[in-house]
DNA sequence: AAGTGGTCTAGACCACTTT
DNA sequence: AAGTGGTCTAGACCACTTG
């Protein structure tokens, strides 16, 4: 339905003219998030390429008889993805590629979570102990409480890749052993009415002991990376603790970041 | 210690009331960023504690005199900052401390800014050389162009800490040795107006060769962290391209992360 | 000069949480 | 039932970039 106006611009050449959006205003999801979602569609699927403007804020207001308003919204939470930048007096356009994909922070996503496919999680230790010092500072618990301790050996191809070890306060929920394996930490402490809000994290490398060693199959005196993180929900109150290693022959991590202004 | 009230569900009481935020309407600064930075401000000063209520919006927009949108906008802006929590049905609270500074995604800043006291860094190679195959792939330019590479060594306290070492397009800037030890890498590209959008970044580890062990003043087989980076401009043309090595005894990644729903 | 995004207004109705 | 944030509208003017 190309209205073609004469002349085209520099990059310009919106196939957004001929893509259609389905706004369903009967469902309670926002418009804004459903114009946000078949954006990121497009997107992804090559429909808006690289480097393409997406016609000023105004016009498509008008062709998708949403108020301008909505329309930014929408815009907005994909310039917040990096998916699209903004430039006065220019228009939006798609990032030149490269970002897309894996955006969401990894590690904390990629350690809570294990519903993955080829890892596998064995969980070799699922108890309730009373707090160390160290624990019950991490949580903000007093020493001696009640923590369920966790312990995670996670493999891929068959071989060991890292030593998950997490600490929660025992009141927040129980782990079943069986759920923990099949559906995640992540998952099941959302399910437990548990948001996650922030996480402070520290990575850092040491050589591995002997019984490190023995127990991720490398030599004495082997690489490991080490990972620290407090995870604290949206009351800023600390829900899990933890410290990993990782096999540094066999794992790095992996993340974009984005640059806010 | 705040003195909580006995039922003490949601600390109210807000000193907001007391509170005056001076809006200057001739000012090219946004009211909504006006009110944004003294928002934050009064948090970062203690006289919104943690769990403090905000307020609804609409009293706050009639008090200051602005239309309700533009109350939201400045909260939202504190709320993607991690700041505060929005509840629907509740309000809006300051987040229960913990996160507060340190949000700025480190790192990045941290190995580009350099604008520090006590750490110093040394220039210790600053050339123009045609890109090796690896470098041009990271940079996507043609293997055998002009780049710039950069070595550095970086010391706190006369110790030695980490070996950076940079490739940059030679055609992005002019690369002074003097303004990079005093300035930082990362503000010279700003000031060349080149604008950071994103990085992809590998974090990993492994054991010190002989010769990075002298030069760190590490034994061989010391422990180090590696980080390779490649960080993109708005337009996703990839700007620079770097690989790292930390000593892993005097050097870890400390950062924060929100969760992003 | 024309076109773009950036900001701002003054309302409205809805969904959710708590009392 | 009352109060909160979440969404949405239909305009307006401004600052910036480009031809």
């Amino acid at each position: 339905m190309a209205k073609a106006r004469g002349s085209a611009r520099a990059v310009s050449a919106p196939a957004l003219d001929s893509l259609d959006f389905a706004l369903d205003r009967g469902s309670p999801v926002p418009l804004y998030y459903q114009l946000a979602q078949q954006l990121e569609a497009a997107i992804e699927h090559g429909s808006l390429a690289p480097g393409n403007l997406l016609g000023n804020e105004v016009d498509l207001s008008v062709r998708l008889g949403l108020s301008r308003p909505t329309v930014r919204q929408a815009i907005q939470s994909l310039v917040d993805k990096g998916l699209l930048v903004r430039r006065r007096g220019v228009g939006t356009q798609v990032v030149h590629s490269q970002v897309k994909r894996g955006l969401e922070l990894s590690s904390l996503y990629d350690d809570l979570e294990a519903a993955g496919q080829g890892p596998t999680t064995e969980v070799v230790r699922n108890e309730r102990v009373p707090a160390t010092a160290d624990v019950a500072a991490a949580l903000g618990i007093g020493e001696g409480a009640e923590v369920t301790v966790l312990e995670r050996l996670r493999c891929t191809h068959g071989q060991p890749v890292a030593i998950l070890c997490n600490y929660l306060p025992a009141s927040l929920l129980e782990l079943d052993t069986a759920r923990l394996e099949s559906t995640g930490l992540y998952r099941m402490m959302r399910t437990a009415g548990i948001t996650l809000h922030s996480a402070r994290q520290s990575i850092g490398a040491r050589c591995a002991t002997a019984e490190e060693a023995e127990r991720l199959d490398e030599k004495e005196g082997a690489a490991l990376l080490t990972m620290q993180r407090t995870a604290y929900d949206d009351t800023g109150r600390p829900v899990e603790y933890g410290t990993h290693i990782y096999r540094a022959s066999r794992y790095a991590f992996d993340f974009q970041l984005l640059v806010r202004p």
